[in-house]
Formats: structure tokens, C-alpha cells, sequence
DNA sequence: AATGAATGAGAGTTCATTCAT
DNA sequence: CATGAATGAACTCTCATTCAT
């Protein structure tokens, strides 16, 4: 570290003016994408505007991302896929019970992506995600994944301490995140889909809580319940 | 008659090939629109493929649609809204518990609707309404209102009959409709979102039949839960 | 003549409604294609809605005119070139002065076609002729050549029976048809070029009266004039 | 200076191609559909082929101008409605008779528009205002108001300095209008209308001189003429 | 590095004309 | 004869991407 070249230190440092707005600007430009996407889709927002909400021409754009889709991938990694390494070291520190994992990572969840625009990369990967298999399978492998292999950790973790019985694990790790996308499906649907007054009757957060209760409460030997296929002894 | 040359007279009862052709040319074009809508979005589908994929040329299908747009609203119409009138008519002619009338409402949705092409109409949109208004007006008062007023109607019939305890309205219209649009989305978004392999770990009939089950217990009276609001008695 | 086939004169005599209708349908859409040619203009104006105004389907039309083109020259000939034997005719049997004759015919074509609907039609060619160059030839072959024809033969006889002094005649003529035109064009142009009611203050009659005046008073020897081209010995 | 090898510097005098051309399309395209406008009329002017008589791609000219619709209105802004400001500047600057301004007005507007490509534009509007009601619109208030406001301004003059009778305003601007408009329509009626021949026998500006002359004989008080509305006191 | 002018493939839509019935 | 369903070329306008400056 101490030993780094003394150049790109002292831009890091004391950067241009110049220099500064340079690295700054595939930052701004996801940003302005995130926005955009998230209100308009993918296919529906342009590059330019992108550019405009940024503060730069249309040519630029394309001079830190070499298409749209690039840029959307950009903003994926910037706003989900580069968290989960902080996901994981959570994980690694944490130390209390596995039940209380889930209910405090549910809540790191909802406060850092569920109530934020990010949200809204669910809602337009699902809708959109069949006509560009590219971002499709990029999103798959940086998101998805990771995702469900987190959860299944956590989940892991607790049979491994006898905190839940036996899990049939691809179905647990889905019980857990069908009320997270639900929430943020819901999140971004004005107008289209319910009366906003209706939607937002509900509270996301006690919304969470009852779904986590429920899916804990699953979590121990008990009788096939409607939850569990034919068969499974448990969640 | 059976064995009489064809006459002209027949012509009522087996249409010339012209004439057969005109009458079922709109529904053709709506069952194609209705695939390629589901498959690709609302946006992402050319007029052009619609008409192919029902064996017409492009300039066929402004013959029965003027613009794309009126080609999604009979898309709508003869799939969704059409059906109200039936629901509305089945739900007077019912005559067991409420909370029977719940179950036999969700199955027959699920046979329907929810397991079927028309699914995809409500993922489309979700993603879609907000870049399309009028679509998005449509679509409100044509199925989302109708839907809501026809919860709402059993809801109240529960609580009329005694069934049910006094409901905060708008919630319980709420929870009802939540697991049934979960479903919806989940069953169009194959590689964009889930390891499909996973997706299908969920089994529908049991998802939809543990999330009644859920209702329905909240259907009475008890003190506030997290599904509850602040203040409100009852779901 | 009274040894004509049989067959077709009792068709004549007694035609079947059938056969009437039949007969009755070309000029039928040739008044509709007038309406409309007027209305819109010759590019603007869609063959279906010729049909529909004659109460035919559109492939009737094409039944009796191969083409637009076609239908357009039949409103030609039916409304303007099919007069001008009439005309000629008119020509050979007026015995009064050649101003006279001069001022009749202009009364006489104000009250058959200047004030008529038909005057639309000069209006179109003015304006779309380039457009459709067989058009033009069509109409200056049988419009155009005919009324100049005839204009000069007016002429002409006023100089043979020495009421008018030698003339230019090219330039004569002109002079007589462009008051005609402008009329013609006044009243096909609404709201488009003038106040409409600045326009109105324009009285036709008068303005044809006194242009003609202006016409007779050059028709006879005197020194060059600005309406005279240099060297030319009268108008 | 003169021989110095051109620097960044020189920009500011010499522009770089890429930004003079940026400078120079809007007019380039203007002239462009100026010439299409007047040959084939506004309808039949495709924009593809404005932008490659202008020299560049059909995205180009939508870059420049947001529809055809608005090409059109550059081209009236640039070609006619523009001038109006330096038209009504004369006036105010010319201090000579009131007939004398009329005749140098004319004769300015001859050079500055009558003979001009410019003057397609009147004969455009004329037939096809009907079809287009927003550029007719556009049109009316553009052009005609300011013409027919200035004529009268000059009219009015006349009559404040006692050259002039008093008039029956909108009939005597009219009168003025007249031959102007004939004119215009002349000029671009090559061969659908006249023989061509023929056409050219009339002399422009001995027309609208010998069409003036009759127009100042009617601007002083007379009995009533053929050019006058019965009870009107002058022209 | 940054610009923004330029491109051109394609989208939805229109309409004269054809032809099976 | 009459129909009107069907066609497909043509039109205006959009936008991701390129590249000269």
C-alpha cells in the first residue's frame, strides 16, 4: 500500500479540477441512469437523456460506456452487485442467532435497496429482462446468484446450529425473497396497476416483519403445512 | 342434408372461406398480439410481427385495429375485462360460506387467468403503464377497478353475513390481490429474475391456497397484528 | 336509327332497376369525385371515401375507373370538356357584336361553371398539375387547348368583322382567361389566404364586368399601352 | 497575419467545417424544401428528399427541425414573414407621394419576392391551406394579417395626406392584392394551366403597372364604378 | 477528454389497387 | 356486377451509435 506509484497518489490526493469531474463522471452518469431507468424501463430511456441529467453530451456517454447496455450494467454493479461483498463480510461478523440474522438483514435490506430507487432494477429486469438476454444473463449471474447463494448461507447457518430443522433449500431461499421483490414490485407500480391510495395502505415494514414471521415459524419440524411440497418434511 | 352438394343456401351455415376469414381475422389478431405482447412487452413488439404471426400482412392488421394501442385494448377486452360480467354474475349466484366463496374464486382465477397467457397482461403492465397513459387509464377502469369492486363485494359479503369482522376495506381488497399478482409475475419471468429451476420449486395452487389461509385467519376479530395498521381492529 | 338492335333499345326504353342503378353509377362517382377533388384536392382525396359518398363500395369504383387518374378525367370530361361542343355550338349560332358576344359568354360561363363547384377543379390543376404530369397533358389537351381555342375564335371574329383592330392573339387571349382564373381561385380559398371576409367584399359579377370593359377598351387601334408589349400594335 | 499556418485561434474567424455546416444546415435545409415546396407543394415534398437535396441524411433535417410541419413554418419565417419588419420600416422612412410608395412597394416586392421562388409559396397555401389547418393557421397570421395590415397602412396614408378619397378599407386592400397574388399564381403554373407559350406573353411588371394605374384612378372621389360595391363612395 | 452533428435502420400508419368470392 | 378483405410500398419520425473536430 505505502509503496503504491507516487503519480496516481497525488491525483488521488490533490486532483485537478479537471481530473476530478473525469473520474467522477461514469459516477454521475450511472446515477443519472439508475434515474431514468428506473422511471422509464430500460428500452424506453434514451442515451441522451441520460446524458442531459448528467450534465454531459450524448458523445460522452458513449466515451465511458461503449452502449446502453454497458451503462446498464454499470449501474448494477454500482448499486447491487458491488455490495454483496459487505453482504458476506456481515455475514462472516455477525454473532447472534440466525433468526435474528434474518430479521436484521431484512432490515439492512429494506433501508440500503428495498426502499430506494434501486428497487426499481427488480421491477425492470423482470419486465424487460426476456428482450435483452444479454443484460438478462448479466443480471442473473451478478444478482440472482449471489442473492440466493447469501440466503441459502444464511439459512445454512441455521441448521447448522440447530436453530431450523432440515430445509429444502431452493424453496426456503424463495419463501424468503418472494415478499422482497413483492415489496419492490409494489414500489413502483403508480398508477398502472392499483389505485395508489389502495397500495399504499400497506406498510412495507410490517409487511416484512409478518411475511419473516411467518417463514420462521416454518423453519421447524412440523407436518406438511400448504407451504411445503408433498413430501418435503419442512419449509 | 348431410350428403347435399353445397348450395348457396349453405353458405349461412358454412361462411364462404372470405367471409370466415373476415369474422375471425380481429380474435387471430388479438390471440397473436396477446402471445407476442406476453412474450416481449407492450413496446418491444412490432405491429408487423403481430400480423405475420396471425398469417396477415402488416397492412391487415390497421384494417381491424387503428393503431397499436386500440390492439392492445381488445387484446384487453376480450381476455380480462370481458370476463367481469361473469365473475359478477357467478358471485350472486353463489350460495355457500364466505370464506368458500373465497377459495372457489381464487381456483377458478387461477384456472382462468393466473395459469394462463392473460398473466402476462398484468406483468406488462406493471413495467410498461407508466410509458404508456392512456394504456395505463384503460387498463385502470376496464380491469383494476372492475377487480377491486368484485373483492370488495365478497369481502363485504363476509362481513354482512357475519362472517367477517368489520374490515378496513381498501387493506383487505389489498391482501387479497397481493399473492395473486406475486404469481402473475412470477410465472413470466423465467431466466430474467429466478433460476427458473427455482421459480418452479413453488407450487401455485399451494402458494395461493397458504396465502387464504392467511386471510382468512386475519378475516376476524384480534387484537392488532403486523398485518394490521395502527388502530385498525381487524385486517 | 329506327333499325337498331332490339335488345338494347328496350334496355333503354325500360330499364330494369338494376340495369339503371348500373347506368347511373359512373356519373354518380364522378359527382362524388367532384365533391371531393374540390374539397381536398386531387392527392388528398382517398378513393374509398369517393365510393362511400356514391354509396358503392370501394371496388366498384375501380370497376368503372381503372384508376384515380381515370376517375379524375372523367370528371373532366364530364363537367368541363364535354361542353364545349355546346360552346362551338353557341359560337356558330350568335348573330349579335362580338363585344356582345364577348360579355355573354362570360355571363353564360360564370352561371354554368365560374360560380359551380366545377370551378374547383381549375384550382387543382393550378396546384397539383406538376404532380401528375398524365394529368396536366389530359387537361391541357381538353381543357385548356379547347377554351383557348374558342377564345380565340371569339376574337378573331371580332377582328374579321372589324370591331376589333389586329391583336396579339396569344396575348389577347390571356388577357380575356385571367380574370376567370383569378375568380375561379377566389373562390376555392377560404380560410387559407384571406380574411374571408376581406374576400367576400369582392363582387364577382362586378369584377368580371369590369375587367371586361378594361379588355373591350384595348381591343381596338391606340398607341402602346402598358398592357401592350413593346411593339406590339394593340393588345 | 494573413500568411500564419492556421491556428486554434483562427477559430473564432474561420470556423471549423464541422461547425459552420452546424451553422449553416438550418438554412441549407430551408432553402432546400423552399425549392420542393414550390415544385411539388407540401404534401408531396418528401423529407427525405429535402434533406438530400440539402446534402444530408433524412435524421439530419429531424434534427434541425421537429416535423415537416415546422420546416414549413422556417421556410414562411425565413422567406416571407421575416422581411416584414424591414417592409414596415420603409414605410415609416419614405416621404414621398402616397402613389408613389404604392408603385415602389410594388415593384420592390416584385424584385424581393414576386419574382422569386418565394412566390410558390402563396400558390402552396392556396391549395393546400384546406389540408394542412395548422399551417393554414400558421399562415394567416404570419403573412397575410402583416400584408394586409401594411397595405392598409399605406392606404390610409393616402387618404391622412388628402391623396385619397376615403375607402372602403378591406375592399381597397384587396384590390391592391389582387394582381399580386395572380401574379404569383402565374408564375409557378408552367405546364399544367397554360400553354407556357402563352403564359409568357404577359409581362410581369407591365402588368402589375397597368393593374396599379387602374387601382390609383379609383382612389380618388368618383361616382360609383364596376370596381365599386353599390352605395360604397370610392373604391 | 469532450463534443454534438450526422447517420440509417426501423417503427407505426396510410391508401391505391387487386381479386376471390 | 358488386363487394370489401388483403396487400405492400411509401411516408414521417425516432434514436443508439459513430466520428470529425
Amino acid at each position: 500500500m505505502s509503496f503504491s506509484k507516487p503519480h496516481r497518489s497525488d491525483k488521488a490526493l490533490v486532483p485537478a479540477r479537471h481530473e476530478r469531474r473525469k473520474d467522477a463522471r461514469p459516477g454521475e452518469l450511472a446515477a443519472a441512469a439508475l434515474d431514468l431507468f428506473v422511471e422509464k424501463g430500460f428500452a424506453a430511456t434514451r442515451a441522451e437523456e441520460v446524458a442531459r441529467r448528467a450534465g454531459v453530451s450524448k458523445g460522452t456517454l458513449f466515451l465511458y460506456f461503449n452502449s446502453k447496455e454497458e451503462l446498464f450494467k454499470a449501474v448494477v454493479r454500482e448499486n447491487i452487485s458491488g455490495g454483496f461483498s459487505q453482504w458476506n463480510a456481515e455475514f462472516e461478523a455477525f454473532d447472534g442467532s440466525t433468526p435474528d440474522m434474518l430479521r436484521h438483514c431484512m432490515t439492512l435490506w429494506w433501508q440500503r435497496q428495498g426502499n430506494t430507487k434501486v428497487s426499481g432494477i427488480t421491477k425492470l429486469m423482470l419486465g424487460e429482462g426476456k428482450n435483452f438476454p444479454e443484460l438478462a444473463l448479466f443480471y442473473q449471474q451478478e444478482v440472482i446468484q449471489p442473492a440466493h447463494l447469501l440466503i441459502r448461507r444464511i439459512l445454512q447457518r441455521g441448521v447448522d446450529r440447530g436453530e431450523f430443522a432440515p430445509l429444502n433449500m431452493k424453496y426456503a431461499v424463495f419463501a424468503v425473497l418472494a415478499p422482497m421483490i413483492f415489496l419492490q414490485l409494489l414500489m413502483h407500480s403508480d398508477t398502472a396497476c392499483y389505485d395508489p391510495a389502495e397500495a399504499s395502505e400497506l406498510v412495507p415494514e410490517e409487511y416484512l416483519a409478518s411475511q419473516l414471521q411467518i417463514i420462521l415459524a416454518g423453519l421447524c419440524l412440523r407436518p406438511a403445512s400448504p407451504l411445503t411440497k408433498k413430501g418435503t418434511p419442512c419449509l
